[in-house]
DNA sequence: TCCCCTACTGACGCTGACGTCAGTGTATGC
DNA sequence: GCATACACTGACGTCAGCGTCAGTAGGGGA
């Protein structure tokens, strides 16, 4: 193979429009997500997305597939960003209590589910019924999820640190909660400053419940 | 005005099909639902539901006004189902306990969702981002949802029987919980058999949550 | 100065789904 | 037997959104 000629003198090479190809990706990726927030997936064309990147309708399709392809990276973006926030809770290390490392967890997923606002509204407003292979590859995801919740629930009541019931039922529902709870926080539009105060309370949700036993008179377990 | 010169002789005529018109309202209407829970509100087509309904395209339009006056009518008569099983907690009548009223609720839920099946899936798959019209629709009939359990559990705190915590939070977390188990409990496809088990997890899980206390000796609270 | 390379453009043809409406077949009234 | 009514049919014109590709612009090397 014959060495190349002309010697590349930038690494990136300004388009005429100023913009290298990864920034150009970067920006319609942008606009895409900036679209699907405001009309949905099922509702956003190739047409809105270019229309807000300021690009020609061809231009997109230099850089994705189709509309599927640039949603399928926006949601791989935001779930690895989710699942890096998820700490596995060790037990072996004195100086972290595992009601700690169950708070740090829950205030990390809250954390970027609102500092990702527009992707996290998007999720949980359009994420299904997209396609059959992307529900499954989001399906995944959320297996892995469950599976991480139910065995750690396993171990735990193994340690009697849970409660009995069954785990995967029990990974259910807390998640179901969380979600639940995301949705209407990212909806409603609260900001990021109310993490914290959103960290507690689903932390004494999971740990109390709220329904008092009416037989043994109540314990105040908040500070 | 004139008196009708022609006697009605049957109240519900019948076509050459053999239907009344309010038979093949209904068999169109259950056509669309088994379409829907197949291939998700998105994809499926008035030609995918003729077809089920074995009749032509015109006749969808003789009964409806198009894809979406189908789906919002299946909502609704789902809708008002679970709005009829969830009961007002009573405490004045000293023989139904507050806690037995609300497992009653939680097994009516469940019931329901399990024995409408397609619909529960339905719902939880493409109910949202269909139209702005039906999305604020289904708003409303959740936030009426919210809105009476918040005013349940705030009540509840006053009386003692529901620990601290913003209702609220209280109620999206609990109605977050139930949703995703019905979501989970559909897709998988258990039967209405596992109600029952079902009602008792998500009654446990509300009442303790799971996390058990580490300083004080667990309790045991299961019969 | 010329020309090549490459990112970019947007009009174009295609497709699939939509809603319509003139026409068909059957039961009932006269 | 004829006419009228009525549920039903399905081919048809329309259109939104898609993906393409021949053409354009402009930066940079020779």
């Amino acid at each position: 193979m014959a060495a190349k000629r002309t010697s590349k003198k930038s690494p990136s090479k300004r388009s005429r429009k100023g913009l290298s190809k990864e920034e150009r990706r970067a920006q319609i990726l942008a606009s895409a997500r900036t679209v699907f927030a405001k009309l949905g997936y099922h509702h956003a064309t190739i047409d809105d997305i270019v229309a807000e990147a300021g690009v020609a309708r061809g231009t997109f399709y230099l850089y994705f597939e189709d509309k599927r392809a640039v949603f399928s990276e926006l949601i791989d973006r935001y779930n690895s960003r989710i699942n890096m926030a998820i700490l596995r809770i060790v037990t072996d290390d004195p100086s972290r209590t595992v009601e700690n490392q169950v708070i740090e967890n829950i205030r990390g997923i809250l954390t970027i589910a609102l500092k990702e606002r527009a992707m996290t509204k998007i999720l949980f407003t359009d994420a299904l019924g997209v396609d059959p292979d992307f529900d499954r590859k989001l399906r995944v995801f959320y297996d892995e999820l469950v599976q991480v919740l139910t065995n750690s629930l396993a171990d735990g009541q193994a340690r009697g640190i849970v409660r009995d019931g069954e785990p995967r039922v029990l990974a259910y529902l807390s998640i179901g909660a969380i979600k639940e709870l995301l949705y209407q926080v990212v909806t409603l539009g609260l900001t990021e400053e109310s993490a914290e105060v959103l960290t507690e309370q689903v932390h004494a949700f999971l740990r109390d419940g709220y329904l008092l036993e009416p037989k043994k008179k109540p314990v105040k377990r908040r500070r």
